[in-house]
DNA sequence: AGCACGCCGACT
DNA sequence: GTCGGCGTGCTC
């Protein structure tokens, strides 16, 4: 933190008219000789350093990395998230452009033989990073280091490597190769196609293998008429395009009144120079995609850009299909399944202006576009677009930003919006639109609650009330399909001994392991620890154990005992673990190879089957009693969201949810599909709680390896807060352990702070950020708008 | 993050 | 008198 500024550097010689603001340098910083990778933020500082100033080493870039808007945008986000400057603008940049510095260890001195051969491999130097895990090694190299015999030099490293194809020019004019035809000798045949097809293509860049193809010529041809002038060679880069599949069919769809009247209005507001903010707010199967695409439509048509995010591109494949359908080659996909390679080339093609789409996850708000006329963010409320390590930034609000800088306008989209949308669409802040009816005319399927209490248990427990097993058999019958949720992996959530009450916990984090069958292993699902499972109480030795808690791999177990005849696919994280599993489950639930889909929270959203008619919550409880204001709303919008998957063609839906808390608000809500009296309840809690929209949270954490060390931190933070001078509605919750105290081996403390207007507060926490030294393995953060509090 | 410097205790 | 561990402050 204290070196979160910027330094002044003088321009060498040899580096004049060359050095630009948003490029990225490499600059000797400190005492040692180290080198360090910079970006150059100002070419003319309005306060320049009194002192000697060292040289810029070298640029990494011929070509600012950074324009000047993500310049001033990385400084407001620095600021309102409490982060690096520095990270921030490495948070613009795919991967590839952040540079990986290595730590070389080089002999200075001559060193026995042995030593050189034993450590160095014979080589003149060796790279830290890959021998620091090595205890002996670096016992060895801190030896050598005290002798004076090796130093170590860092090296910065450009990993950014575009593709290159080699592609030809012809370089004469016309009339040039008139007269070369009329000169070459008559059995030069191939000489003479290689001049005709030359003629044709004056002032063009082929690739040299499709000039290849359309001839019919030998590389070595061409290679004749480099030699010769007729043509030159030159290096173009290539794009590597993921998602090569074929492009899906464009449906040109009709829209309806309440679609149309969105899209009058949005295409009005793209137009202007203002920066509105609109909520679309349709109920699932309302046809939002289609407004989205005809106001990219009007923002291209008047020689704009438009962005759109999305919570998960491989949970949202349907939606990138029909973008891609509809704009072709004109899009970019961003998303964290590309690779490093794939990344670069797709942000390559938008930085050079060769795409006037984007659809990605939520770093691609720092897509490089220009003339922004329009940023979606199609399912607003989801939790992805809140970034959960630093910079920890709200995409919604980047969103925003951009918007202004740009006069573009803001379509935020949602079945289910977050309350703070909705209360700003109420206050006026935003323009509401609604999309109140399904588009295929049919009506939201009914919900039914079923109380599990009221369930008879004869032979032993089911997770199946009568009910909803009597209706997955008719849907067997009938050829439908149903789709399964049950918020929870793995087989049984805990063991516990019978005799001694003792649960098997992970050794690193406080929380107990999940049974998981098909690997065999007790889980966590925090860190991953994974043992075997165990036969007797590793407490007292006796064998009455016994496991509690159903997860996704038990409800398949008991479906394959109650419907033998069903074909399950089995859906969470275990078994989409692998590239590419998801989009093949998917696939072979879409070709009904399968009669249910039972999964995790990963299938509530954004599926489109036609023939699904039936969709079962087995567990509705989950999620509602977790230490989280926000848990009532997470629950409404999953069971708003996985309703909506039943019923979406010409057949009708049914919806059933099993429960323990039949009269809780959430849920006899949900079952009417009221999120206007959702919201109103919702938001009276809320004001009466002093929790957003009504205030704004900030969440303050220090961890560390020794409970002590972090409780310290936490209680001087805790001090330091009480005596400054915080407005009289500002309220601090705590300092208490976070309710999972320990995860991976650290102990965490938190400190919530509510406040509505607090200036003095946000001092305060800057000059916390600036002063909390991470020390040794202690840690503090500072994460405004928190999603989660475990 | 990494380095130098200075303080302090332990040892020669 | 000297060495090394550790806390603090600085890096254009």
């Amino acid at each position: 933190m204290q070196t979160n500024r910027p330094y002044t550097y003088r321009v060498p010689e040899s580096l004049t008219n060359q050095v630009m603001v948003g490029m990225r340098v490499i600059v000797p910083f400190g005492r040692g000789k180290r080198e360090v990778q910079g970006f150059v933020v100002d070419t003319n500082p309005e306060q320049p350093f009194d002192g000697d100033l060292k040289d810029i080493i070298a640029l990494m870039d011929l070509e600012p990395v950074l324009n000047p808007e993500m310049i001033a945008l990385s400084r407001w986000l620095a600021k309102t998230t409490y982060s690096f400057w520095i990270s921030c603008l490495y948070a613009m940049l795919p991967n590839l452009l952040k540079a990986k510095t290595h730590r070389l260890v080089r002999l200075t001195d001559d060193v026995a033989e042995a030593e050189q051969l034993n450590l160095f491999d014979g080589q003149d130097s060796l790279d830290l990073a890959d021998v620091q895990n090595d205890p002996d090694i670096m016992h060895e190299l801190v030896k050598l280091r005290r002798a004076g015999k090796i130093r170590i030099e860092y090296q910065v490293e450009d990993r950014a490597r575009a593709k290159m194809v080699v592609a030809i020019q012809p370089s004469l004019q016309f009339e040039d190769y008139e007269e070369l035809l009329a000169a070459v000798p008559k059995n030069a045949k191939a000489q003479k196609r290689l001049l005709v097809y030359l003629q044709q293509q004056t002032g063009q860049t082929i690739p040299l293998k499709l000039a290849q193809q359309q001839t019919g010529l030998s590389p070595a041809t061409f290679t004749l008429g480099e030699k010769r002038g007729w043509l030159k060679k030159v290096k173009l880069e290539q794009y590597r395009t993921p998602m090569t599949k074929s492009l899906e069919r464009d449906q040109q769809v009709t829209l309806n009144t309440d679609q149309q009247v969105a899209v009058d209005a949005l295409n009005q507001a793209i137009k202007t120079d203002q920066s509105p903010v609109f909520l679309l707010k349709g109920v699932t199967g309302s046809g939002k995609t289609e407004v989205y695409l005809r106001a990219i439509e009007t923002a291209l048509a008047s020689h704009q850009t438009a962005l759109m995010l999305v919570p998960e591109i491989s949970l949202t494949p349907q939606m990138v299909g029909r973008v891609r359908a509809r704009f072709g080659k004109n899009v970019a996909i961003l998303h964290s399944a590309l690779s490093n390679g794939e990344r670069y080339d797709e942000w390559r093609r938008i930085q050079m202006g060769l795409v006037d789409v984007v659809v990605g996850t939520r770093s691609a708000i720092f897509a490089p576009l220009k003339k922004i006329g329009l940023i979606i963010l199609d399912e607003e409320h989801e939790v992805s677009y809140k970034q959960e390590d630093a910079p920890r930034y709200q995409a919604r609000e980047v969103a925003k930003w951009r918007a202004k800088y740009h006069h573009a306008t803001v379509l935020l989209g949602s079945a289910t919006p977050s309350l703070e949308s909705y209360a700003r669409a109420k206050t006026g802040n935003y323009h509401l639109l609604t999309l109140p009816h399904r588009v295929n005319q049919q009506p939201l399927p009914p919900i039914q609650i079923v109380d599990m209490r009221q369930e008879p248990r004869q032979g032993g427990e089911s997770n199946f009330s009568q009910i909803l097993l009597a209706r997955l058999n008719d849907r067997l019958q009938k050829g439908e399909q149903s789709i399964l949720l049950l918020n929870r992996r793995g087989f049984s959530s805990f063991m516990m001994c019978r005799d001694c009450g003792f649960v098997l916990k992970c050794p690193n984090c406080d929380i107990s392991l999940t049974l998981h069958l098909s690997s065999h292993s007790m889980k966590c699902h925090y860190c991953g620890h994974e043992e075997a499972i165990p036969r007797f109480c590793p407490n007292c030795h006796s064998q009455e154990i016994r496991y509690y808690g159903t997860g996704t791999e038990k409800v398949q177990a008991e479906l394959n005992k109650l419907l033998p005849a069903a074909r399950i696919i089995r859906m969470d994280v275990d078994t989409t673990r692998r590239k590419g599993m998801h989009e093949k489950l998917l696939q072979q639930f879409g070709n009904h190879q399968a009669d249910i889909l039972l999964g995790t929270q990963m299938i509530a959203k954004g599926l489109d089957f036609p023939q699904v008619t039936l969709v079962g919550v087995l567990n509705a409880d989950t999620g509602l009693d977790l230490p989280d204001f926000r848990a009532s709303e997470r629950t409404f919008d999953l069971l708003s969201q996985v309703s909506g998957r039943a019923g979406r063609a010409d057949k009708n839906g049914e919806v059933i949810i099993q429960t323990y808390n039949p009269d809780n608000y959430v849920l006899q809500l949900a079952q009417k599909n009221d999120y206007d009296a959702f919201f109103a309840t919702e938001m009276r809690i809320r004001q009466q709680a002093q929790y957003p929209p009504y205030f704004y949270t900030v969440r303050l954490m220090a961890s560390d390896p020794q409970e002590v060390v972090a409780a310290k931190l936490i209680q001087a933070v805790s001090e330091r807060l009480k005596t400054s001078q915080l407005a009289t509605d500002t309220v601090m919750l705590g300092p208490t352990p976070r309710p999972i105290a320990r995860t991976q081996n650290r102990y965490y403390y938190q400190i919530v702070l509510k406040y509505r207007h607090d200036p003095t507060l946000i001092t305060t926490l800057t000059q916390l950020a600036h002063e909390t030294q991470a020390k040794g393995n202690l840690r503090f953060m500072i994460d405004p708008d928190p999603q989660y509090f475990m």
